[in-house]
DNA sequence: TGTACATCAGTGAACGCGCGTTCACTGATGTAC
DNA sequence: TGTACATCAGTGAACGCGCGTTCACTGATGTAC
């Protein structure tokens, strides 16, 4: 009962030369628009040398193996996710009190999470999903234009929030991994869980809400 | 370089009868094993044959799909998650104050989730993870022997929470939520996240970090 | 400036894989008379 | 109690699928002399 939608496909460029010129860079954008429409498991070697306008053991020129592949966009799909965030928090403003800034920069990393996760759902899912091999090492991904991942920025708006004093250095260790707990965790129930398919408005008030637990409970 | 572990498959029962006699039982089990051991993309319709010791399409005659069967393990996986959440809430001493009995089975219920995500990582994912297809509904399971599913345990729990007064009333609509993102996400932080591989003391601590927050946060 | 040659990006053809699923069947069971 | 027959659980054989990956190749590039 399969639908076997004949989606149209890109025409593939029509290369005059013989040498492609960037494939790696078209196979890994390729890979890139795959994950964000299909996650990770949409990152398929064929369907990336096809979009590429090349033939497919080609791709091993560029890459040792489909995981390979894999890796690179998960590590562009990170940065993305850091970028979000970013942008997120250049949006904060930051008047007089760095308590009050700090706080809002915490829950500006939060919204950036949450707010990707929603609308950018495939690559999301390929940052930060189940690895699909046991044995592939988590992509070693500086990112954004800070040079941050996102768990580093999420790590530094902690450490403000400690500078400004409105979190106790003592409870600073770990707070991080308790942070993104509840954050990945409601990013997870809105994309994939019991709460799909709820309407904007109320899964934001719930990440509202959600962000001031964890400020209270920090 | 895939290497091809050739796992000693067990015997297949040698059936003497024509009739397997419970052949949809046996399916489902199989199921349950495969989920246990490798997560939902292991529930292989041919794989659950073999082990019933039968003919791969067979199976057609207690499922019509490979997802169906699918669905079968991921309502047994989620009963088994409520069963060890309400063995962890069992586990629980009722001494004297309310307010301090239903949080402590607020802790309880959190727990046991994530002692279940961890001690059964496979059927977790498989209770939990992201759908296959889009279109499946989500498993009617009710489970247990309360004949709660996981999140009306936690329900329950916040209402205990509020008859005893540690809960003002008009924080109760959506904490289940909070609070089952907060123990989500660090269940899948754990498993399949950056905290992979820390040891069980720490995870331990964190959780219990963890319940801190959202108790206070609440 | 011109030619020889090493380099290596992309081609063409082919594999084996295990999967889910369909078809037409056969054998055992239990029910109606 | 005995027989005919409908029911339906399990069999046997086969499909098409798209995937990742390997092999031996060919064509264009750029460098050394």
């Amino acid at each position: 009962m399969e639908l076997k939608m004949s989606v149209p496909r890109p025409v593939p460029p029509a290369r005059s030369t013989y040498r492609h010129g960037d494939l790696r860079r078209a196979l890994l954008e390729a890979g890139v628009e795959l994950a964000r429409s299909g996650g990770p498991e949409a990152v398929v070697l064929r369907e990336a040398t096809r979009r590429a306008g090349v033939v497919p053991n080609a791709a091993y020129r560029h890459f040792a193996s489909r995981q390979a592949l894999l890796q690179a966009v998960r590590a562009a799909a990170l940065a993305a996710v850091a970028t979000a965030m970013e942008a997120e928090l250049a949006a904060q403003r930051t008047d007089g009190d760095p308590a009050e800034a700090a706080r809002a920069a915490v829950r500006a990393i939060g919204t950036g999470y949450l707010r990707f996760a929603q609308t950018e759902t495939g690559l999301f899912r390929t940052a930060f999903g189940a690895p699909v091999d046991v044995e592939d090492a988590p992509p070693e991904a500086k990112s954004g234009q800070s040079g941050l991942n996102p768990f580093e920025l999420l790590g530094a708006a902690l450490d403000q929030l400690v500078a400004a004093g409105a979190l106790p250095p003592e409870r600073r260790p770990g707070a991080e991994f308790l942070a993104w707990s509840a954050v990945h965790g409601l990013a997870l129930l809105i994309i994939d869980g019991p709460l799909r398919g709820m309407p904007r408005e109320q899964t934001d008030a719930l990440g509202q809400q959600l962000l001031d637990m964890v400020e209270k409970g920090l």
